[in-house]
RNA sequence: GCCGAAGUGGCGGAAUGGCAGACGCGGUGGUCUCAAAAACCACUGGGAUAACACCCGUGUGGGUUCGACUCCCACCUUCGGCACCA
């Protein structure tokens, strides 16, 4: 041991020696074809916002913590880290302070990654991407044109979300809420009719139903479940009386097609104007315009099924079955976005449809009941459960589910419907009114029509001399020249498509990117992709349940069918952590002033502390409240662990047992060990503290001059290394290790050592705890029995009473059964 | 309304059928100090007691079990997600 002594750990030192070293050497390169089995942690990248804040800390130190356990245990960890630089903030600055978005964010990037740089995490920046730069970009519009090609990139006209705040359309995804708010700003959406560019998401519907290669939580899978929203059905055509036209609705029951009394269509159905009677027309007018204004001020304002309103356009359908005319009504309750934009009403069964129907005194009609003796059972209320079929013809008797089968068959043969699927799922609306994004590689000819640009003229960048006003329209259309090009095809006079993409295609495919960020063949190196794809374990928020996660499988499917990658899914395993909220219990925010300063907590107490605490605070999947009191139990901890190490005691002199040691030595190793490898932090880092706690006590005894001592003080550097990585490397260099702690094999644990001599029994007498005997850990139930019944207390609790039953669990309890 | 998750000391949490409250924060008392800070030591769920014994205790009410924070049923509360999806 040295003579030198060191009485204050100083993290601040400490921590900036160490960054420099370990840039300085490499630690943390990636190597493609390094030793080990391949292991590919990703945490979802940051927007550049300019401040890196706690919750980046919060996803990225224990996301940190368990790639340096993998690389530790003899992975080959590949954990990169990039910027996700386009989006509307840097566009926002640039209207409000005159400032280059492309400035703006490549200067928030410069001072962010020195800030990721102090959280300690192996990154090498070598790897980093940047979606703003065009040698990335260049291949969003690469795969565009691949999805244009192939039809899975499409333009239509139809009605969209708009968000006035962010002036631009929205995905469907991005429309959150009872009142369909911007998911970025919270604006309540309106609706405009545009010529948009879409992704054909639905195509993969079925297949992103398919979890069964993903080990993702529970609560993802349902969200994604629900949002794809497949139901199974039929699609029935009915004819109109004294039309030609006919009307398909979607019904997923259509068993109760004899019950159908009346249509509804959605307001904005394309056949209402045809069909209307000229007696109804002012009143359908009336109601159609009365729906529009409602649905683009506040949308359907959900006041659970009351007050549902409608009007008869005057024509009737034919149905199939009974050959009844029909009334046709318009409703909002009926949504053109799905299905047909129509439907069959069905009162008798149908909670919504009831509701018209008593409103409007139309026929309700029961068909189907809980026997076939309850035909005429009258209907009080609507009755959805499934039963069996009556008043309907040829399926009475039927069982709901044979009866939908049964009428299935019939349609098709009558050549008037047919199974039929609907997903709830739109498909991707990609198109940005916006500047800072990646444009769209897309030329209109009047001679040659959408024309994609030819590959060598990718990538189309933006134009830097461009006027940011927030006018609804994308700058690039107000830019007086770049818009105006010629024709791939033609070489005649032909204009750019001037909307960007959604920000949500860059981070759709990033992590194939990573592997090599400066590739100019294809998107990404298919070498590198073959080992290293797909990722293994994905860290990050679950907020991107339903737009991100959604869209990245998406995404890799379409890559997957271009041969690009082989696996059918993009991350394998994905851990979401929780929201780290303010001490007040309530999401950080500036106006609430309860904003943590990580950067000022790790000049305080290091960022081992800020790191550590945040992964003791509790469940990594829970997050919680900050408690600015609380983080000193960490930094006490670390600071504990330094002095155990290095502070030479007084005296060496009381008598300890090494072998003791050596066991709690292995018992942590083993807790530890468990704790990281179930991304349960917070537990191995309490098998730490009281690691600690027990070697600040046996310093000052005869085990510190053994070899118990030092196996017991390099363990500990080598358990702390991915939690906390400075002081672990510092620990590590004191003991006089050679290379960097970070290098080294996680140790490992000797089961024979986890065992005790003796072990403390509690005795149970009817469930509740009496007495505790000595035993030796493997004595049999005889000798544990006959040790409990002869304990003093256990035998005033049985004194004069009858044993009815004794209850030995090895290692655990005794229980005594009395009477 | 539907779906999902969660309710444990003053606080964050631990224990997933076997000693409830590990670990930490906070608190109380003490050591050191001229004093303070830091550090260290002891105690810290409630009742009761001089102290023990003992009794109660994991949202509420039932149940299963030798034994329930843990499993089952019903309910309450909180937080998320979806919400006229035919």
């Amino acid at each position: 041991m040295s003579s030198k002594r060191y009485d204050r750990y100083d993290a601040a030192e400490v921590e900036a020696k160490w960054r420099e070293r370990w840039e300085a050497s490499g630690i943390y390169r990636f190597q493609p074809n390094g030793p080990g089995p391949k292991h590919y942690a990703l945490t979802m990248l940051p927007y550049p916002s300019g401040n890196l804040h706690i919750g980046h800390w919060y996803a990225m130190g224990p996301s940190d913590t368990h790639a340096r356990y993998m690389r530790m245990r003899g992975y080959n960890v590949f954990f990169p880290m990039g910027f996700d630089a386009f989006g509307l903030p840097a566009e926002n600055a640039a209207i409000k302070n005159n400032l280059d978005p492309r400035h703006w964010t490549y200067s928030n990037i410069d001072y962010m990654r020195n800030q990721l740089r102090t959280i300690g995490m192996m990154i090498d920046w070598d790897q980093q991407i940047i979606s703003a730069d065009p040698e990335y970009f260049r291949w969003n519009q690469w795969f565009f044109i691949e999805m244009f090609k192939r039809g899975l990139a499409y333009k239509k006209f139809s009605a969209v979300d708009w968000c006035p705040n962010c002036n631009t359309t929205l995905a469907r995804e991005q429309v959150v809420g009872e009142d369909r708010h911007c998911e970025r700003c919270g604006t309540p959406v309106t609706r405009r009719d545009l010529d948009q560019w879409f992704f054909k998401i639905t195509d993969y519907a079925d297949e992103l139903l398919d979890f069964s290669q993903l080990d993702w939580p529970e609560r993802i899978v349902t969200m994604q479940t629900n949002w794809i929203g497949r139901s199974e059905g039929a699609s029935v055509t009915f004819k109109v009386a004294d039309h030609d036209d006919t009307i398909t609705v979607f019904t997923t029951r259509p068993d109760t097609l004899w019950g159908a009394t009346f249509m509804v269509l959605a307001p904005e159905h394309p056949l209402v104007a045809q069909l209307t009677t000229p007696e109804q027309r002012a009143t359908v007018d009336a109601y159609v315009a009365e729906a529009t204004r409602k649905t683009e001020i506040e949308r359907q304002s959900t006041e659970e099924g009351k007050a549902k309103t409608g009007v008869p356009i005057g024509a009737y359908a034919i149905n199939p079955v009974n050959n009844a005319r029909i009334p046709i009504w318009i409703a909002d309750y009926v949504l053109v976005t799905y299905g047909t934009g129509a439907i069959m009403a069905v009162p008798g069964h149908d909670e919504r449809d009831f509701a018209f129907a008593s409103t409007y005194a139309l026929p309700i009609v029961r068909v189907v009941a809980e026997a076939e003796a309850d035909a005429a059972a009258p209907l009080t209320e609507a009755e959805p459960a499934a039963g069996v079929a009556v008043n309907s013809d040829f399926i009475n008797g039927l069982p709901t589910a044979a009866a939908k089968q049964r009428v299935i068959e019939w349609l098709e043969q009558q050549g008037i419907g047919e199974r039929a699927v609907n997903y709830r799922l739109r498909d991707w609306l990609i198109s940005r009114q916006r500047y800072w994004g990646t444009p769209i590689p897309m030329v209109y000819c009047a001679q040659c029509g959408t024309v994609p640009l030819p590959e060598d003229q990718l990538p189309l960048t933006l134009p830097s001399d461009v006027d940011f006003k927030p006018t609804g329209e994308s700058p690039l259309k107000l830019h007086p020249t770049w818009r105006f090009t010629t024709c791939p095809e033609c070489g005649g006079p032909a204009e750019r498509d001037t909307d960007t993409m959604d920000t949500f295609v860059d981070s759709s495919w990033y992590q194939c990117r990573y592997l090599s960020p400066h590739y100019d063949k294809g998107p990404f190196d298919p070498a590198l992709a073959q080992k290293w794809l797909p990722v293994d374990i994905y860290t990050g928020g679950a907020e991107h349940a339903v737009m991100h996660l959604l869209y990245t499988r998406f995404w890799w499917k379409v890559m997957r069918d271009l041969g690009l990658v082989q696996a059918d899914e993009p991350m394998q395993r994905l851990i979401n952590q929780g929201v780290i909220l303010g001490e007040d219990n309530n999401k950080m925010s500036k106006s609430k002033g309860n904003v943590v300063d990580p950067d000022m907590l790790a000049a305080r107490y290091g960022a081992d502390a800020v790191r550590t605490f945040l992964m003791f605070i509790g469940p990594w999947e829970q997050g919680g409240p900050w408690n600015s009191q609380g983080i000193e139990g960490p930094a006490r901890f670390l600071d504990r662990a330094w002095r155990a190490v290095v502070e030479i005691p007084s005296s060496t002199d009381a008598p300890a047992d090494p072998e003791a040691l050596r066991r709690t030595t292995h018992r942590t190793v083993k807790k530890v060990t468990e704790g990281i490898s179930r991304f349960s932090f917070n537990t191995a880092i309490a098998a730490l503290m009281e690691f600690v706690n027990d070697l600040m006590k046996l310093r000052e005894t005869s085990v510190r001059d053994t070899a118990a001592w030092v196996e017991a003080t390099t363990t500990l550097a080598l358990l702390l290394a991915p939690i906390a990585p400075y002081i672990a490397e510092e620990i590590w260099e004191v003991l006089g290790q050679d290379g960097s702690v970070h290098l080294q094999a996680w140790p490992e644990y000797d089961e024979a050592l986890l065992v005790e001599d003796e072990i403390e029994l509690p005795v149970q007498i009817n469930g509740k705890i009496r007495a505790k005997i000595m035993v030796a850990p493997d004595a049999d139930e005889a000798t544990v029995i006959a040790a409990a019944l002869a304990d003093e207390r256990v035998m005033e609790w049985t004194g004069g009473k009858t044993i009815v039953k004794q209850i030995v669990v090895p290692g655990r309890l005794v229980n005594i059964v009395v009477k």
